[in-house]
DNA sequence: TAGATTGTTAATCGATTAACAATC
DNA sequence: TAGATTGTTAATCGATTAACAATC
């Protein structure tokens, strides 16, 4: 929001120019906007690979077709995976298997990165137990908590411990992602603290702007501001709830 | 997204031309991008009025300081909001009474949006207890699940209806907001149900494109592809947990 | 070869930002 | 008036898309 996350940004960020991947080719720096989206492919790609996992159906596909799975633009789409500088076959399509090694490989998708959730109420505790993270690559490795009713329990199998100890424990644990779902006006504190932990990656949940350094990546999840999207869009289609319940009889 | 959050979008949106304020002014079509920092401008500008409620501060801002507090540039600021038609004073700023009801006019925020929940897991759950809804007028009115042990249940004061009921129950209580909060491969069939309700707008918390008419609203959050950009920032900056563990030091 | 689809170019569109005349 | 800040212009930047030569 795009968004999209669609919160308001720095937008100043350096592209990161010139790197290469693993097998030495080197990249163009891929926009944010394309990195969500090959994010997406990925994601849309390996749901499609398992469905026809047992079928020994064709193991290619045309931008045409991930397109339309993935609901953009075709043209974009191929240029979306020009920056992978992953060839597929003119006239033929895209190997699937070749094209999900690019897009693992360039999203990094295949390492693992430890996640701490801070603020363990009824959303951090969803949050803990959801397979996004677990299931891919993210797995929970800490829980922190300023409620001392909640300290020294155990939530999605992990114990959650004293928000205060929160440098000893995501240092221990490797934790390079941290996730904020406090209220908001823990919100900085606990993102200073991550800091000093040496985390560069925060999910925020809480609403408001954090202030960090250039070097750190924050996304910001904002319920509130979708919610207020939609209701400008409900505005803008000028349809009231009893007009609607009239068309719809 | 973002943000959004940053899902892929349909982007050929139509950008309802032509509308007009309750106080009659006309109004250039505001860009999706400004929606969205508009939305933030307002949740800003409400949290700081609260702060200084006892004192009698000035009751002025000027673009500089309610940039910085949002984490924007001035200019950008000042442009958003010279959508509103909404005049600052040169060489003062703007008055945040005025501000904040041009805000709240423009985005609808005055307004009720009655929402229905539909997949009242650990996330749905969470969710129907959240402030961001009914504190700010986005009552729950409905809890939708298929699974016949959560039903019958009361969760943040709401009884969980058989999803099998949602157009019913949604026409009922006025429902013009969806949240779908189901797993994946129900997703695009509730989807459905609230079109058929009349729903015109859908906050997705469940990963993958949903296919719906164009003149309905679809704001995607999700966490998967949240975390696989800060995957990619991470390998980006090129450091491994490792690493940084040395570095921290 | 004929047919199909890629990768890229170039045009278009939209969003950001610095700068400054207008205004209080 | 002098100082300050707005609203808007124009330049810049970046992203989208149609179209098509290149390629299998």
């Amino acid at each position: 929001m795009v968004v999209d996350g669609a919160a308001p940004e720095d937008s100043g960020r350096a592209p990161g120019a010139g790197r290469s991947t693993m097998t030495g080719a080197p990249l163009r720096a891929i926009p944010e906007a394309t990195v969500a989206r090959l994010a997406s492919y990925l994601h849309v790609l390996s749901g499609r690979r398992r469905d026809m996992a047992e079928s020994a159906v064709s193991a290619v596909i045309s931008s045409e077709e991930l397109a339309q799975w993935s609901g953009v633009n075709s043209a974009k789409l191929r240029k979306d995976l020009s920056y992978l500088g992953s060839r597929g076959i003119p006239g033929v399509g895209y190997d699937v298997a070749t094209l999900l090694d690019a897009l693992e490989s360039a999203l990094g998708a295949r390492e693992i990165y430890p996640v701490a959730i801070v603020g363990i109420g009824h959303l951090g505790s969803a949050l803990a137990g959801h397979r996004g993270f677990s299931g891919r690559g993210f797995p929970v490795r800490a829980l922190l908590d300023a409620d001392s009713g909640r300290i020294g329990q155990r939530v999605a199998g992990v114990i959650v411990t004293d928000v205060r100890e929160t440098v000893a424990v995501c240092r221990d644990a490797g934790v390079v992602i941290g996730v904020i779902a406090t209220p908001q006006h823990a919100a900085q504190q606990v993102a200073d603290v991550l800091l000093t932990a040496g985390v560069r990656s925060i999910l925020n949940f809480s609403p408001g702007t954090l202030v960090v350094p250039d070097d750190v990546e924050v996304r910001q999840v904002d319920l509130a501001l979708e919610l207020h999207m939609l209701a400008f869009h409900e505005l803008r289609r000028g349809g009231s709830p009893a007009r609607w319940e009239a068309l719809q009889q």
